[in-house]
Parts: structure tokens; sequence; C-alpha cells
DNA sequence: AATGTGATCAACCGCCCCCAT
DNA sequence: GATGGGGGCGGTTGATCACAT
């Protein structure tokens, strides 16, 4: 016996959201809060399945989201929370406020999950899952696409990786986040977070910014009652201004001044 | 310029968990 | 304790984009 389907499948729009249904929904959502999913596809006049616009809130229109490149930092943080919770996304994203589960998934999944399957590393258990040879030879195949500052990085770790005595797996996850850093601190990579990040604040009517500690300040800030969320804490310190406003409690009646404009 | 291939990511599906009754 | 409903979660798919040939 199957559970009923959540809502009635007849007639619902599928596939990507337009703009008109991205404003239709973070309007009613910013103006009456969310009481029951069910019941905003409905009330805000959009013919979606509920769960349909949880989702595209959760992962898309919330105000508080993170757009951009993934740095460093953020990715030593997802393998290393990996291997301690799995595939537990949520549980994951909850480190990394402003990222939605759904994403750091696709990023694991995307280029994560290659990185260690290059430099041998079962990506489920975080354990070498190769003969050496056979690391070897799949690194070689990639060390031939790869640039060579990226070649002496991995081979560098590979190294490491082997010469391991017990390939223990905790020391496996601490080579490869010290080689992760090295790499950082030699200036191999750099993050095009700055570079993509959204001014949010230009968003706020009346905000300040405090440019030698980074900060935003919203003056409207009244009591958060009509949206229920939290913005949990961060793992990584980051000096980063939207980090910190990533940080600081929402006021989020704010938003509900944007109308139309707002996306 | 056209086509093929791989990478990325938004969105869906179905199951599970929690809570109210 | 059993049941049902809603929300949340993880796996998967498919459209789109970027790059290679």
């Amino acid at each position: 016996m199957g559970r009923q389907p959540c809502c009635d499948k007849v007639g619902l729009k599928r596939g990507p959201w337009t703009i008109e249904e991205d404003n239709k929904l973070m309007n009613f959502i910013l103006n009456n809060g969310i009481q029951c999913w069910r019941l905003v596809p409905k009330l805000a006049g959009l013919m979606r399945c509920g769960k349909s616009c949880r989702l595209r809130w959760i992962n898309y229109l919330r105000p508080d989201l993170k757009r951009g490149a993934w740095t460093e930092a953020e990715e030593d943080m997802i393998i290393e929370l990996h291997s301690r919770l799995g595939n537990r996304w949520s549980k994951i994203a909850a480190h990394f406020p402003g990222r939605t589960d759904n994403e750091i998934k696709n990023h694991w999944n995307t280029k994560i999950k290659k990185k260690l399957k290059f430099l041998g590393l079962d990506p489920l258990t975080h354990k070498p899952i190769d003969q050496p040879e056979n690391c070897v030879s799949k690194s070689e195949e990639f060390l031939d696409n790869s640039s060579l500052g990226e070649q002496e990085v991995l081979m560098l770790e590979l190294q490491e990786t082997l010469q391991s005595e017990d390939f223990q797996t905790q020391q496996n996850k601490k080579n490869l986040n010290t080689n992760l850093h090295e790499q950082r601190s030699t200036g191999t990579s750099s993050s095009s977070l700055d570079e993509e990040k959204p001014n949010l604040a230009s968003m706020f009517n009346e905000t300040r910014e405090f440019p030698e500690t980074g900060s935003i300040e919203i003056q409207n800030s009244e009591p958060l009652d009509a949206i229920s969320y939290i913005v949990g804490t961060n793992d990584i310190q980051l000096e980063d201004p939207f980090q910190n406003w990533i940080d600081s409690p929402l006021p989020w009646d704010v938003f509900s001044s944007l109308g139309e404009n707002f996306l």
C-alpha cells in the first residue's frame, strides 16, 4: 500500500520555474510566512505542488542564500564532515549557512568525489580503494590532463597517502587536508567568491556598512514573526563581510518592502 | 560552423521520520 | 500502540551549458 501523493498532481505545472512564479512565491512567503507548504501554492496562486514550492524557496529564493564558487576551506570542511556524517547532506549543510544541502550534494557528486577518487580514496568510506599500482595508474591518467602545478600537488598528496604506514582513515584525511591547505598557501588556486557574491546590503533601504569590520547593520530590525527560520552558526570563520551578514540574525520583515523588484 | 561529450545544477520522486490524534 | 498527514531528506534525472573535436 503506497502513500498518497503529497498533492493532486493533475493540472500542476512542473519543470523550471518562471520569474513570475518566483515573484509570486517570494512575495507570498515574505508577506505571510510559511504555515503549511501544502497550502502555499493555493494561497499564492501557483499551479505547483507544495513540495516543489518548498524546494524552490529553500534552494533558490531564500534571501540568505550564498551563491558563488566554493572556497578551498569549504571543500575541506565538506570532506571532513562527510567522513564523519556520510551522505547526511542536510546535517553537513547545517555547518554552511547560506549553502543548501542540494548544493553541497551536487558539489560533492561533481567535484569532490572525483578529487578523492583520483587520490585513491573511496568517497564513501574515505579509505583507500585500490592496490597502490591501480592508484598510481589512475593518477597518471589524471595527471596527463592536469596542469604542471596541479600535478606536483597531486603527486605529493598521492605519495603521502601511499607512504602512510597503515592507511588509517584519519591519517589519510589529515594528509589530504594538510596538502590542500599547503596548496592554498602557495597560491596555486584562488577563490572567485568575492567576485561573485551579490551585494545584498545594497538591497536594503536602511543599512549601515562598517568597512573596518566588514559588517552590515540593518536599521529596520523588527521582531521576526513573519517567517520562522533559523540561521545556523558557522564553523568556518571566514573573513568575509557577506559571511558576517549571513551569521547575523535576520530581520526578515525588511524583505517584504522589496516587492517585485527584489530579484 | 556543426556535432559530440562531459560537467553542472535545478528539480522531481519516493521513502522516512516526526507529530498529532 | 496504531494510524495518517506533513515536512524533510537523499538519490536520481534531465535540461542546459561549456568545451573539444
